[in-house]
DNA sequence: GACAAATACGAACGATCGTTCTAAATTCAC
DNA sequence: GTGAATTTAGAACGATCGTTCGTATTTGTC
């Protein structure tokens, strides 16, 4: 197979009637997501939104909890975009991590999600439901735990971080520390929560660096 | 008013049938808050798992936006007991702030909510959604940030924690490690989760001792 | 332009939602 | 024990839920 082939197969290809639309779903789907959560994804609302008939939106999908994942995968989807490969953008190192964390601090704004990432709300409001859902909610939120680890680990392979930082304990903390950023922005609607995000993300980062004394604690 | 009417009037009064029921309902409702989501929260099903008939569970609260604020307020108050009355006992200091962060990864479970902390969930679930349950999480948050943050300002008064430490910044801080737990606690299922989060909060702590040599950064 | 395939609609389904009545049963003070 | 007040049950309401089915309409291919 060369080249052509695969952009016509992968990129190039015109959606078919029936994708777009799809694709339009899942976009106000995602929105209603986010400002609402997964449990008012109702079928009906949704098709008042998209002006189809529910009959019509619900051909798409098959099944509400079908719906779900497929919004979920669009919302990880554009995570992957505007979080992780717009960061790839930067130099490996502390200064893309930095970038990282502020992607990801903003990334549902920067998608026009007036509520915050749906895939943390759906993390919460499917941790205790097992099914197919929480499987995919587990999945994406593994790749984005790991992702975040690999980016530490190029830290300490640049030399700026100190080699016995814990990778997995660094992407913990500053998942810990984008959750605090959500409470404080989204509920309590506090003006300094994204300094104090990126204060306790300096605290952190600092901790690991090899220019710190050994004295302080390390973040592993 | 003496001290034994008032220890009538607040303690030791009999409960009511109807004040009676009202706390079994609330009990059966947290567990399913904590399980499912406030939005779960269904007058039938309470009403089922109860014993007693739509109706009459119903005339308790008198609409279901009261029923959700009456949870949040019995896990408002069950928060207070186990986690900030229970740290009371704890000498002022480290050690209670330690014991603080230690009640509140535990406290739902030392309550046997299945599922965890509800009122965490609320502020999720509640945090796009204007009215007044969104303004009774947004009440206990900052009831539970600012008891918090006070725990913080003791150990800069029995002198353990550096002046210049900041209780706002910690208390964010601690939250979002609280944070980070639940999530890699209830979600992924990681079994090094509670020890994660210590560490993370061990790391926390050190930056802010006066012991700590002054050019590790503090957390203000 | 014709014809098959893909896509959308409209009506209806049983179930459940929150809520409102009225009436029966129970509790509680005297 | 009696009577008033509190507490519960039962039936019903319109609305909405997810889903199914048969039938239009539209799309894409030759």
């Amino acid at each position: 197979m060369n080249a052509i082939q695969r952009l016509s197969d992968h990129a190039i290809r015109r959606l078919s009637k029936g994708e777009e639309t799809r694709a339009q779903i899942l976009d106000v789907a995602l929105n209603v997501a986010s400002e609402s959560g997964f449990e008012a994804l109702t079928i009906g609302s949704l098709a008042e939104r998209t002006g189809l008939s529910k009959s019509g939106l619900f051909a798409h999908f098959g099944s509400k909890e079908d719906l779900q994942i497929a919004v979920l995968d669009e919302g990880a989807r554009r995570v992957s975009e505007r979080v992780f490969k717009a960061a790839l953008s930067e130099q490996r190192g502390v200064v893309r991590l930095r970038a990282l964390f502020g992607n990801w601090l903003g990334w549902a704004e920067s998608c026009q999600l007036k509520g915050g990432c749906p895939i943390m709300a759906a993390a919460f409001e499917f941790d205790d439901r097992p099914g197919p859902v929480r499987d995919a909610v587990v999945k994406h939120h593994a790749r984005m735990q790991s992702g975040m680890a690999r980016t530490v680990e190029l830290c300490i392979e640049t030399g700026e971080f100190r080699p016995d930082t814990d990778p997995q304990q660094f992407a913990f903390e500053i998942f810990g520390i984008a959750n605090a950023y959500y409470f404080s922005h989204r509920l309590m609607r506090d003006a300094d929560a994204a300094e104090r995000a990126f204060k306790a993300f300096d605290r952190l980062v600092t901790g690991s660096l090899v220019t710190a004394p050994s004295s302080a604690t390390s973040a592993n």
